[in-house]
DNA sequence: CCAGCCATTGATACCCAGTATCAATTATGG
DNA sequence: CCATAATTGATACTGGGTATCAATGGCTGG
């Protein structure tokens, strides 16, 4: 556990670098307490673990990791948006399956949205280049609880 | 034109009264500044519309109109959140197709996201109450353009 | 038609997400 | 080891949104 935590810290370090970034104390702590999260987090949720560094510096982290592909945003149903850490079967385009009762997130490939919408688009001569999508529902383990928790 | 605007405006009015909220001056005022507006628009563009109305009033205003149906959240392909009228023949559930470029968007109903994703869903045991989805591209008068605007 | 109740208002302050600025620091390549 | 360039973090700002609360004003029942 610990270890992979720690091998997937330098995982992130090691994209930023492959970015052309360097390599500075601040940056590893932050994917260092990236790398503990088992879950997805707000930028105000990382910056509470992380006492001493920076506002700025927290968000630029995220920024560059999100850019590098190695996090990703997610739109909760409430409006909140998270980061969520990529986990290397899941680096290119996915969607998200958000359990609104406990928030649990799972990824979703091979979706062909586009293909989809792709007549519909072509109707109006839209030229479709990317979207955007969330799917909120209730995973296997909540689907005996109530529909919206108290 | 100005006679749409106006009855639109008073549509609006009949919605919240619908729901139970009062006709008061300022809520005449915000939704007059909504009918004004042919494109979508952010929560302080229709604030600046509305000098003397307090800044909780607007946002109140939208948020009544959001959940009565009248106004949808559009995101914008940089992450902007934008309202957006709903014209009587889109009150239920669609989608945008929005123009990166010129930022237009064009309403988009019958899809079946959910029937697409239930499979996938289904294997995985998780039940699917909602989605968000929004498309973007390029509209038909931008497509001689560049993808994106310098 | 008026009183009173209750919704609404708007000022203020606050939270969260994110960016701009800029002087001080630090990693790194020559 | 030194210079340069990237990075940091403090500060302040923008923007979206909510909580609070005293004052106001719509509306309804008498």
């Amino acid at each position: 556990m610990r270890n992979r935590n720690y091998a997937l810290a330098d995982q992130l370090l090691e994209t930023l670098e492959e970015q052309g970034h360097r390599d500075t104390e601040p940056r590893r702590k932050v994917v260092a307490a990236i790398a503990r999260k088992n879950r997805h987090f707000t930028a105000e949720e990382l910056r509470g673990d992380l006492p001493g560094i920076g506002r700025a510096t927290v968000y630029r982290a995220l920024k560059l990791l999100v850019q590098a592909g190695a996090l990703c945003r997610v739109m909760l149903a409430d409006g909140a948006l998270h980061y969520q850490l990529n986990d290397s079967a899941h680096q290119g385009h996915h969607h998200h399956l958000l359990c609104v009762h406990c928030g649990e997130s799972e990824d979703v490939q091979g979706c062909d949205i586009e293909g989809q919408l792709h007549s519909l688009a072509a109707a109006r001569q839209f030229q479709i280049t990317g979207h955007w999508l969330e799917v909120y529902g209730q995973c296997y383990s909540c689907a005996d609880s109530p529909a919206v928790p108290a």
